[in-house]
RNA sequence: GCCUUGGUGGCGGAAUUGGUAGACGCGCUGGAUUCAAAAUCCAGUUCCGGUUUCGGAGUGUGGGUUCGAUUCCCACCCAAGGUACCA
């Protein structure tokens, strides 16, 4: 009897679809857990071997818990909307639907093949319109909701009104728009109806407004600036301008705070919190005025070091900044103007290579010292950004490098502020340990005493106040693409009404072109169907827009990362028509408990579902207001490339051994062509459907084969070298694949594939099959075991467990090869052992267990059945006692069982006194115990 | 520059709380089986020297703590990822 994974891979995964094996219930005595992926966007070219590496491991841990006794939730979808299925439409004219489901179907049978225990019955996919019916529900909730600084929490846009109704908006604290008109209940009461609208939608959490984007024409849409390069963008090289559109935006600042705090409840890689606590960047300090001479105006600069005023000697503007202008003097006007269009010229990365390089211009202009009253020159210097803080600093050479270097550099004054410090060759740029001088009022005081006291001061006099600045902006929420949710909006009057729930989902409409329309409106512009009748409640025509009763859809749809900010709340209850999500399933299931997926989505997807749990929690739809407790971030799997060599100017291919000094030129082999000892299969790289131009080439071989050159590169399919699941699973099994990329390296670390490393893991499996087997036949014998057979037995259990629960699974392959290869020798074919190594290997094989389960006469999936209890007294038998050092002094350890009462330690030391005295020459000392295992002995 | 992670044989990687470094797998070498091959099994495999018992070096580099360091501390070098002049 053969190991036939073929057939056994084939028959479990139709025994598991059939009878719904993985489907979890939302009610259950057991505890639950919840272990989810992040979930794929379906892309055309199907998967890799490196895209299954994070749902083995999840899956590993899924079927681990319910051996456990857990209630296992482990649901898998389509994150199906998005750019590249677009940009495929607008190619072929075929409908992003068709091509997304195309792709979904490899998709789903690619996993199938891997043996996923997936619920599949609670698939999701974002651009399905019962989906993203939820997804514009959530939408409606932002707009309906303000953020109230009082309360630290979001509120229902009805509890705003009740405020401005009673006192205007004077007493109001709320994360919203910087500069909004005050106004009193009097003046509120007297608004029309569209001046309350367009004043509250100032406050909404999701709100309109003109934003400046980078636009690609040649793309006819908005880039994000990771989409750019070089001030083109990164996809056809076109060209990018600078471009106002009015937009929708999701106040994410106002949770700023609470998703700093929050990190420190969840167990995320440490890594992975540091980058989102750098992206929302928080600095406390305080804003500062500075009055311009002969000028009405003010700059406002935001400052970490308001202690340091004193040292101001000069202030530098952005040279994007809008006072410039107006400020600088006829005489300066020319050198100014010059440094600007000078900056504008230098591309990001000119700036990024050059750090050292000072430049800036003076404006002829000056500012008021705010305590002094002196006069300081204002500059303009690239250094500093017109996006973060005002655009403008308080200079402060004597403490603060950039400050340092541009005074240097143009003979400005640094007067030192600091007391007994040395900054004739470099600034002080500490906070502690030093006081205050040349100060005035803050003479002598230590940093966090002259904080204290300059804040005190600049609110005394209305100069200034405290502040904490977020590096973090408002997220950007319109996209001018059609392959995206469309928004519930429709404009009145040119704001913004919502629709009401029991009229979701707005289904996005039909288009003949997927690209924006000829006056520069999103795709959503060339459909003749869409405009919204307020009296039918329903799509209709836009020929049949009015004044009165049919308006205007919006045509933006939303980002990518919409529909991926809440589908784990979906998952729940999937199929849920009534609500997002039902109270009783999101009491049951309440979080995520492990979330497996890449630390690329550290500041995008991982941070908006952050900040919408936050939201949909305030609003008290949720129990939980961080969403996954536990988060592990998977690395990734490169390609080894293959490389053949052909000789510069022929079309001669030398093998890689015969190079020598010869002028080559590399070239990406297929990588399927090349077999595990680096051989090319040279007929066959020939006849490649895209190597034409090699079809007569010449082959120098050494002795008869022609060898290639390897290198380790990120997968991809312009370098050749994907790897496809479904090959190795056709050769090697489903089994063979999981156990191998769980056996490559530790989980979280980025690792070269090497198919050659396969047939370790499958040669593994075909012992394991052999062990079952007697005369070709199954077959085990019911004698006890012995201390030996259970020896490796418990070890094996022990360690696969320790590895399970640390996601240190590499190392549990290993473990099972030494159980099988001692049970093996020991030619072992008991029931009471290799029942439980059945189940210890499930987990991670889960094919060739169900088989080996039905083979040892149990009926159903082994797929819940307990795991074996560990028992430590099987591990160490006797106590074995060995010297470890020896240096005037001699030490020996000591290896006890694990299971020994201090009481039974102290007796087997003392046992073993004479074992050292006569290994030593004489008596011990003195002994240390040390809890566990060891036992230091001092003699 | 800053933040993070890492650096161990020909390769991927093990090594618990500081306690016999190199588990396990790949590759390689030799052997068994076979007409032969595949498959399988056995033995060897850190490096350098004697080569049967052995000696020396050795976990990026240089120091330190310790009876003892891959592990802890300090400084440095290198690689990968993130970030971009953050006032």
């Amino acid at each position: 009897m053969e190991y036939n994974f073929r057939k056994i891979e084939a028959d479990w995964q139709k025994y598991w679809a059939d009878n719904e094996t993985f489907k979890a219930s939302n009610q259950s005595e057991k505890p639950k857990y919840y272990v989810l992926d992040m979930f794929p966007y379906p892309s055309g070219a199907g998967l890799h071997v490196g895209h299954p590496l994070g749902y083995i491991a999840s899956d590993i841990y899924a079927r681990y818990k319910r051996h456990k006794g857990f209630n296992v939730l482990h649901p898998q979808g389509y994150d199906s909307f998005g750019l590249p299925a677009e940009q495929y439409a607008i190619q072929t004219g075929q409908h992003p639907a068709t091509t997304t489901e195309a792709n979904i179907k490899t998709y789903r049978r690619q996993l199938d093949n891997i043996g996923f225990s997936f619920d599949w019955s609670r698939e999701i996919r974002t651009s399905n319109a019962d989906y993203y019916k939820w997804t514009q529900w959530i939408f409606i909730q932002l707009f309906n909701a303000w953020y109230n600084l009082d309360s630290d929490k979001s509120e229902d846009i009805s509890t705003l009104i009740t405020l401005f109704e009673a006192d205007g908006n004077a007493t109001v604290k709320a994360a919203c728009d910087d500069e909004i008109d005050a106004f009193t209940a009097t003046d509120w009461n007297a608004f029309s109806e569209d001046k309350k609208q367009a004043v509250l939608l100032q406050y909404r959490l999701t709100f309109l407004s003109e934003t400046e984007v980078n636009w690609c024409p040649g793309l006819g849409t908005v880039l994000a600036n990771d989409e750019m390069v070089n001030g083109v963008s990164e996809r056809g090289g076109h060209t990018v301008v600078r471009k106002k559109m009015k937009q929708w935006s999701m106040r994410i600042s106002a949770y700023a705070q609470r998703l700093l705090d929050g990190l420190n409840t969840i167990d995320w890689p440490q890594p992975l919190k540091d980058s989102q606590t750098n992206w929302i960047g928080r600095s406390q300090g305080a804003m500062v005025s500075f009055q311009i001479e002969k000028f009405e105006e003010k700059i406002d600069v935001f400052t970490t070091r308001p202690d340091t005023i004193y040292g101001v000697s000069f202030m530098t503007l952005a040279p994007e900044h809008e006072l410039v202008q107006k400020i600088v003097t006829d005489e300066h006007r020319a050198t100014v103007e010059e440094y600007i269009k000078a900056t504008s010229k230098r591309s990001e990365l000119d700036r990024m290579a050059d750090v050292k390089t000072i430049s800036g211009a003076f404006t002829g202009a000056y500012a008021l010292h705010p305590f002094t009253g002196e006069k300081i020159q204002i500059w303009i210097g690239d250094y500093v950004l017109a996006s973060y803080g005002t655009g403008a600093v308080m200079a402060v050479p004597c403490g603060d490098q950039r400050d340092y270097a541009f005074a240097k550099h143009f003979n400005i004054a640094i007067p030192n502020i600091f007391a007994d410090t040395d900054i004739s060759e470099t600034c002080f740029e500490g906070k502690e340990g030093v006081k205050l001088a040349n100060s005035d009022f803050l003479n002598g005081l230590p940093y966090k005493k002259a904080m204290k006291t300059i804040i005190y001061e600049l609110e005394k006099r209305s100069i200034g106040y405290g502040k904490i600045n977020y590096r973090l902006r408002d997220a950007v929420f319109s996209r001018q693409r059609y392959w995206g949710e469309p928004f519930p909006v429709y404009y009145k009057n040119g704001l913004p009404q919502m629709i009401a729930k029991e009229f979701l989902p707005i289904a996005l409409p039909e288009v003949e072109k997927y690209l924006p329309t000829e006056d520069g409106k999103p795709p959503l512009g060339n459909a003749e169907v869409w405009a919204w009748d307020t009296e039918k409640n329903e799509i209709v025509n836009t020929d049949l827009v009015n004044d009165t009763t049919v308006f205007p859809l919006e045509l933006n749809t939303m980002p990518g990362w919409a529909g991926s900010s809440w589908y784990f709340n979906r998952y729940m209850d999937a199929s849920n028509t009534g609500d997002f999500v039902s109270k009783e399933a999101v009491d049951y299931w309440q979080d995520i408990d492990l979330y497996i997926g890449g630390s690329e989505h550290a500041t995008g997807h991982l941070l908006y579902a952050r900040f919408w749990q936050k939201f949909l929690f305030d609003l008290g739809h949720l129990p939980k207001e961080e969403f996954a407790k536990k988060l592990i971030n998977q690395g990734m799997i490169l390609g080894t490339s293959a490389f053949v060599y052909r000789l510069e100017g022929t079309n001669k291919f030398v093998s890689k051994g015969l190079i020598g000094d010869q002028k080559v030129q590399a070239i990406h082999a297929d990588v399927a062509l090349v077999n595990t000892s680096d051989e090319l299969d040279v007929e066959g790289f020939k006849n490649h459907p895209l190597n034409r131009d090699y079809k007569d080439a010449e082959f120098i071989l050494e002795g008869d084969k022609y060898v290639v050159g390897r290198e380790v590169e990120k997968m991809s399919k312009s370098k050749y070298n994907v790897v496809n699941p479904d090959q190795i699973c056709e050769e090697y099994g489903a089994d063979s694949l999981r156990l191998f990329e769980m056996f490559l390296g530790p989980l979280e670390q980025a690792k070269p594939w090497k198919t050659s490393g396969i047939s370790g893991v499958h040669s593994f499996l075909k012992k394991l099959w052999k062990l079952y087997l007697v005369d070709e036949k199954f077959s085990v014998n019911e004698e006890a075991p012995t201390k030996d057979e259970l020896k490796t037995l418990h070890k094996t259990l022990k360690k696969v467990e320790e590895d399970i629960e640390n996601f240190s699974f590499n190392t549990s392959v290993s473990t099972f090869m030494i159980a099988v290869n001692e049970l093996t020798a020991a030619k072992c074919n008991k029931r009471a052992i290799l029942e439980p190594l059945a189940l210890l290997v499930s987990p991670y094989a889960p094919h060739i267990a169900e088989e080996l389960w039905k083979n040892l006469g149990h009926t159903g999936s082994i797929s819940t059945v307990d795991f074996p209890v560990f028992e430590p007294k099987h591990l160490i038998e006797s106590s074995k006692v060995y010297p470890i050092s020896f240096n005037g002094k001699m030490r020996f350890t000591l290896e006890l069982p694990l299971d020994m009462s201090k009481e039974e330690i102290e007796k087997t030391v003392m046992a073993h006194e004479k074992t050292i005295a006569q290994l030593a020459g004489r008596t011990p000392k003195k002994i240390i115990i040390v809890p566990g295992k060891i036992v230091n002995l001092v003699g």
